[in-house]
DNA sequence: TTTAATGCAAACTGTTTGCAGCTCT
DNA sequence: AGAGCTGCAAACAGTTTGCATTAAA
């Protein structure tokens, strides 16, 4: 199923400032800021608002399609939602980010809380934060 | 050395502010926003500027005693740059926050990202959010 | 006494909202 | 045709900067 199709679903539509945000965010490599996707749109000669963009990341990211992650300095940044849970390992120097997924890891370490605290825990956030290969000089 | 030694060697001086935010912080179980800090010195009659918190958290991140993190929605958040390491378990409904150091299991991951990413992982942020004992009805 | 630091106010930057006109279905 | 969407402009919120005054050393 298309984006078209889960939009219309929902009696919502397709249109242009849709089309080129999830196109760009569909390219991009790095979480990209609003401004960011904004500029790339210009720059591809999709002459659509600033404020089109935010109102499509808001609702891209409640759609589940597009997931909003913290880098350490560019606060808002955008990112594809590839399915399943995952993570993120964000290059301190340029920004380039790499999913991850595996977080088996951190099973026996919730259970071990939610015992110890008596907390449920039904949800976490983990970004890991270093070098790339090309910014390790 | 305290914190008053620490900013004379630099011929930096000691001044209310710096001392009630450095207080906030030692005290605080989550990452307080600039706004937070502010809110909470007024709240505890001391009466410091929103700017003076904010020029006092860049020193304080500068000398390596605060680190700055981002957190789900707020995005800045400041926390002590305690010695060792430690992670926070907040409550969803109430905000109540456990802290919690063992991340021993979070070492297998980390090399086998590096090993296969390439990247150096200096650093991370975890955090988990469920519901405390108090507020699962 | 000297000079760092404060706090106000004003400038900025990034984000959100109201509304008239436009467009996808 | 009609409801959803866009884009402008204006309102907002959070952060930074300039400058005269205060206070730590």
């Amino acid at each position: 199923m298309d984006l078209q199709d889960k939009l219309n679903q929902k009696g919502l539509r397709l249109t242009k400032p849709r089309q080129v945000v999830m196109t760009i965010l569909e390219r991009a490599t790095v979480p990209l800021s609003p401004q960011a996707i904004h500029q790339h749109a210009i720059e591809n000669q999709a002459d659509i608002g600033l404020v089109s963009v935010y109102r499509t990341l808001e609702l891209l990211t409640t759609m589940g399609l597009v997931r909003r992650v913290h880098g350490q300095d560019s606060c808002e940044g955008y990112v594809l939602a590839s399915p399943g849970h995952h993570h993120h390992l964000v290059c301190r120097t340029c920004d380039r980010a790499v999913e991850f997924t595996g977080t088996d890891n951190l099973i026996p370490l919730l259970e071990q809380l939610q015992h110890e605290t008596g907390f449920t825990v039904d949800e976490h956030l983990l970004q890991l934060y270093g070098l790339c290969p090309d910014c390790q000089n």
